[in-house]
DNA sequence: TTCGAATATTAGGCTACTATAATTTCTAGT
DNA sequence: ACTAGAAATTATAGTAGCCTAATATTCGAA
């Protein structure tokens, strides 16, 4: 009747904050106390209560007054919460029916709860994805990551032929607008116009009949990943 | 990043006192406070400590020093998680290829933390099973079960052919035996003997080629619940 | 270069759950 | 009916996680 997985000692708190420093790293950002605290929808100093805890096992280091950085160990650990996340995305929208915009939350409850048995049951029903729903890259069971190459869409040049590479996860109302304009993972787009002053950006996406073109505002075009495919428009 | 299902505001904890609460009853035995303990692994006082809380919380009635009894809500709860768990035996079971001597243990971590919506997608992808691996019947959305006519093994006559209809989901190697003898829900048999004095029963499993007798030593045999398909031996 | 705002930490509390030790209540056997 | 032993409870304490309020530190701007 034990409530936690085999996985050595960690509540289901600590992954979700191992978790959030990875991917705040990843993005380049500094995990400060208030940044984990906004994550994580928790007051500062419950941050600092759990950094401390999580510094005293060796799974980060933590200089007072200054952000955290993951050890090696605190980084495996990361990353065996992403993978365990993303092919639990990846599985139940295959094999269950889960649309991209709802099935953040369920993988979300169930990282912490899943058998690393389960999670290479799921992967291996799948053929080994590389990616989730989102386009983010699953972590190999050993701990890798590939990183692809990509910059937010606000910085593809005009003229650039481009692959929608990833999305955050987390908002299921801006997945669901995202999906309405024909945008998912792996789509190419030509990027046709770019306003200055955070403005919008206009991309053509080729369809079967003829090409729509998008427009799409600044913000929400920051949050999109691209992969450049084609250097410059050679019309 | 919330931690818990939507389920309102049960603990696993609490999930699982509940579930334990409703097998106890189901096979009439009362639910003392040191059968829940021992059940479920803990000391007396934190059974003690719970049971105030569900009753505060109106799960469950309790007359202090004289068991506990579940309300109409508590009940409710108490087939939500074992829907959830049995579904989830019957999924991983056949979609993942667990063996039913280990899917117990998954099973009662992922109970905890899978939303109603995915269990209802599991069922509808199973076709909507009535009972798990090891056959015991699975409570309907609605919170209704059929408990099957049965009796243990040691109280079908002689003579009887019976089928076996479920055996408890918690002993792996118990289980593992079990199989080797031949017996899985739904396998039929007849009672070829019975040792007075609590001795071993012997069934008789008609099989492809001829059929085998296996002898089963009453306390295994106390633990498989049979139905009865045919009264006496008409030889 | 110092000072004030932003940020982080400590101090102190709360809840849920666990435990052990001490005490109370029940019940069965005489 | 009494009483010993079993069973349940209360008392007390610890851990993890969360909180708010108070304090400490840092850093950029005047």
């Amino acid at each position: 009747m034990s409530a936690a997985p085999e996985r050595a000692g960690l509540s289901r708190s600590a992954e979700d904050y191992l978790k959030v420093i990875y991917e705040l790293k990843a993005k380049g950002v500094p995990a400060h106390t208030s940044t984990l605290a906004a994550e994580l929808s928790v007051a500062p100093p419950s941050v600092s209560g759990m950094i401390k805890r999580l510094s005293e096992s060796g799974l980060l280091e933590h200089a007072p007054y200054h952000g955290v950085e993951l050890t090696s160990t605190g980084r495996h650990a990361a990353l065996g919460v992403l993978r365990r996340h993303r092919v639990l995305e990846a599985y139940l929208t295959s094999k269950l029916g889960y649309s991209w915009d709802t099935v953040h939350e369920e993988a979300e409850r169930l990282e912490h709860a899943v058998s690393d048995v389960l999670i290479e049951r799921m992967a291996l029903a799948l053929n080994n994805p590389r990616f989730d729903p989102h386009g983010a890259p699953i972590p190999t069971e050993a701990g890798d990551m590939e990183e692809p190459e990509s910059m937010p869409l606000t910085e593809v040049p005009v003229g650039s032929v481009a692959l929608f590479s990833m999305v955050g996860d987390r908002e299921p109302e801006r997945l669901r607008f995202i999906e309405s304009l024909g945008l998912r993972p792996g789509v190419s787009f030509r990027v046709v116009a770019k306003q200055p002053f955070r403005g919008p950006v206009t991309i053509r996406i080729p369809g079967t009949a003829g090409s729509s073109d998008e427009v799409i505002g600044h913000e929400l075009a920051e949050g999109l990943s691209c992969t450049v495919v084609e250097e410059l428009d050679h019309a």
